[in-house]
DNA sequence: TCTTTTGAGTAACAATTGTTACTGCATAGT
DNA sequence: ACTATGCAGTAACAATTGTTACTCAAAAGA
């Protein structure tokens, strides 16, 4: 584990806290469309992303779902470090995009590594500005964008962070992320392909 | 500003941080109207709201508005906190939405303060889950309501901070704020009169 | 292979939101 | 009092998004 760590958290974190990192924390090892976190949920483990993509949903009561942004390599989960603090229930949900890899960390240490360790309180602070700033984007897109604009950025999106040009997922799967329908999301699929935007397949969506 | 400070942020600061924020903290009023920060501006200076209310907005290059959330007594602009922290521009633009009374502390403190008091510490994490909670609210009702709900959302959520049943505002500033245009909030402003919902005079909503 | 299930294409229509254009009225300024 | 300005009401229409219903084809299962 160690090796992975240094490899993605070496040149943000000193020494001392790599060390401590491998000592406290747990290796784990997610399959793609697994669920990390539940609304409602409370957390007691902080996730160090090394590989593979998180998406990270908002979800209501009514089973409503909205993709907020995506997590890679290098990221952690704000909300679980606020929830972590403050003992509060996660408000939103967390699937695995891809495959990944990631280090569990014991809530407990956060604090004591907050005062002990400049860099992880850097690393903290870069994270909720991190998040901050998606979430904005998000917002940019959903207050400012039409459903076409907001389509095709999702496509490119999920194509950066799996790395694959073309996307694997159904129109109804589309839909329920950006909150639509899924005859909306075929609609203006269909009017990016006869634009030689994208090319559709079943369950398959190549992006030129 | 001693007794302003304590009534406000006695029982979050110990006694020692709350001397500290009374040594190198500048006592400031702004009037109703005034933009405290511009998108693009960098920041070296963090409020802590003492009365009043302020309100925050994302801002996009063509001048397209969209009202975030309002900060009220007690809070602090957790994009400022990102900002000092990582020298960055801001991304939002923030307004006086009514007088208000604010402390200014320099951003060389706060990196100062994070390692040094526990309770300073506390308060930026609950900051800034706060502010994410608030944004989360925003989202939810971007992306899940429709414009009436959205607009009655508005009128209640500015009734609270002012403490006014009686907006006192145009039909042009909402719309603009709520990124829509004039016409559709006077719509439906005529049907929320109709349903006994509200009353309306010229400059002047008021909340049954 | 045959059947069932699921994904996608499409049309027709409804609801919501955006746009333009025009009106009258209240208020401020002279 | 008179005028200019800005605010609000309204109609008519366009564009976007949501909904229902149906069809066909691909894949999965038996």
């Amino acid at each position: 584990m160690l090796e992975e760590l240094k490899l993605n958290y070496g040149d943000l974190f000193e020494e001392a806290l790599l060390q401590e990192i491998n000592y406290v924390g747990v290796y784990k090892e997610v399959s793609q469309g697994s669920t990390l976190i539940q609304v409602g949920q409370y957390i007691n483990l902080m996730p160090l992303l090394i590989s593979g993509a998180i998406k990270i949903f908002r979800e209501d009561k009514e089973g409503d779902e909205l993709l907020l942004y995506f997590l890679e390599r290098g990221d952690t989960c704000t909300m679980t470090l606020s929830c972590c603090l403050g003992q509060k229930k996660s408000e939103i949900k967390a699937v695995a995009e891809t495959d990944a890899k990631l280090i569990m960390i014991p809530i407990q240490k956060m604090e004591e590594w907050t005062s002990k360790y400049k860099s992880w309180r850097n690393f903290v602070f870069d994270s909720y500005h991190n998040r901050f700033m998606e979430i904005l984007d998000t917002i940019d897109t959903i207050a400012f964008f039409n459903m076409d604009k907001r389509l095709l950025k999702y496509l490119k999106d999920k194509a950066t962070v799996t790395k694959d040009k073309t996307i694997h997922t159904t129109h109804q799967e589309i839909a329920h992320e950006l909150h639509t329908s899924r005859v909306v999301i075929s609609r203006l699929l269909k009017t990016l392909e006869s634009d030689n935007i994208v090319e559709l397949r079943r369950n398959r969506i190549r992006i030129k």
